[in-house]
DNA sequence: TTGCAATGAGACTGACCGGTCTATACCATT
DNA sequence: AATGGTATAGACCGGTCAGTCTCATTGCAA
């Protein structure tokens, strides 16, 4: 309907991710979306109610994303949940990437009783069970969701902070080797010949 | 010498870490650690200044306390890469655990070319240094250093958002995996028998 | 005792914060 | 043509932000 909230929503997403949530001001969020100040107060509570509706577009948007690259990259079942790795690289790669939208939420706020801890919690989960569901769909065992999901934060915060997708890609070897695609490498054990 | 400046980072970096960069201000760091106004800027160029100040104290006082813990939780050098897993779930389970303060700094700080952001990837290069040394004085070998540091910030993500220490096990169970001190599991696919 | 540097207390600046309020303009339905 | 909902523009509020400045007080050392 109101075009208005959904110019909000487009300005303060891109902001809120771009430079995180305290630091963008309404004011910031209504001139940029070419909106009076009373127009945003009609559509939100107030900024910290824009601030859920960010997280809560966010999720949806992302596991929308993630699901249909997924199913692109992937075309077999069996390949989806490591594919998601490579999904992941593709999402480092893009322009202006800043890691993942709710651990900066989760960072940023501090107050685990918060609504966008709330938010962040909710869409973590929702990631965790569609996990679930791709190992389950591959034949595997949806008890690996969990560990998926820490190589994926891990990947990403690395990542975030090196500046590269390769995280993604040895998040993607250690999951190949948890579920089994791969043996463990047999040379862990170096020679006891001195070093250099 | 002056332990108005040790007040100050002791209070600065107790908030900061607490409640996030953005959402501490001057006016309550003075306040907290009883000092003048003009005394913080004395000893701090400005607030950003005590930021990079907060982080690299910050650094040395986690390196430090990983390497202690490590020492102790494993006599042998042998077991200290894994260790390293549960120093991290005791920090987990330590009270007002808030995640890793650099990883927050970066959530919150967005710059990447910001003097915060070069203090947290410093304390990352040298905490993945750290880890190459454990596994070479291990007998093992230093590429897994990545992987190590990867798992630990999947952990910590996971932890953050979920409030438990069981991340930690987690990730531990997939170093050991990766380091082959265990045999990856061999029952991954399931059996064809329907479900429920 | 004198002198000096460090500290304290607090006023002050200009900018910005989130949020409220009034008044006006537009546009579709009746 | 009148009405009612939605938009705009922008003044305004109290509070806080980081940072500067002045001046009094302290304490130590020459």
């Amino acid at each position: 309907m109101s075009q208005v909230r959904e110019r909000i929503l487009d300005v303060a997403s891109d902001l809120f991710y771009r430079h995180g949530i305290k630091a963008v001001g309404v004011d910031a969020i209504i001139s940029q979306a070419d909106v009076a100040r009373m127009s945003f107060y009609r559509h939100f509570r107030s900024k910290d109610g824009l601030v859920v509706a960010y997280l809560e577009r966010r999720d949806e948007a992302t596991r929308v994303w993630f699901e249909k690259q997924v199913r692109r990259l992937a075309p077999n079942p069996r390949d989806r949940p490591l594919v998601v790795f490579d999904a992941l690289a593709l999402r480092f790669r893009s322009k202006g990437y800043r890691g993942c939208g709710f651990i900066n939420a989760i960072a940023e706020v501090a107050d685990p009783a918060s609504d966008a801890h709330g938010a962040a919690a909710a869409h973590k989960r929702r990631f965790q069970s569609w996990l679930a569901t791709l190992l389950r769909e591959a034949e595997l065992d949806e008890i690996f969701a969990a560990d998926l999901l820490l190589l994926f934060e891990g990947a990403t915060a690395v990542s975030v902070r090196q500046g590269t997708a390769e995280p993604a890609l040895r998040a993607k070897r250690i999951a190949a080797l948890l579920l089994g695609t791969l043996e463990p490498r047999r040379v862990q054990r170096r020679p006891s010949t001195p070093r250099r």
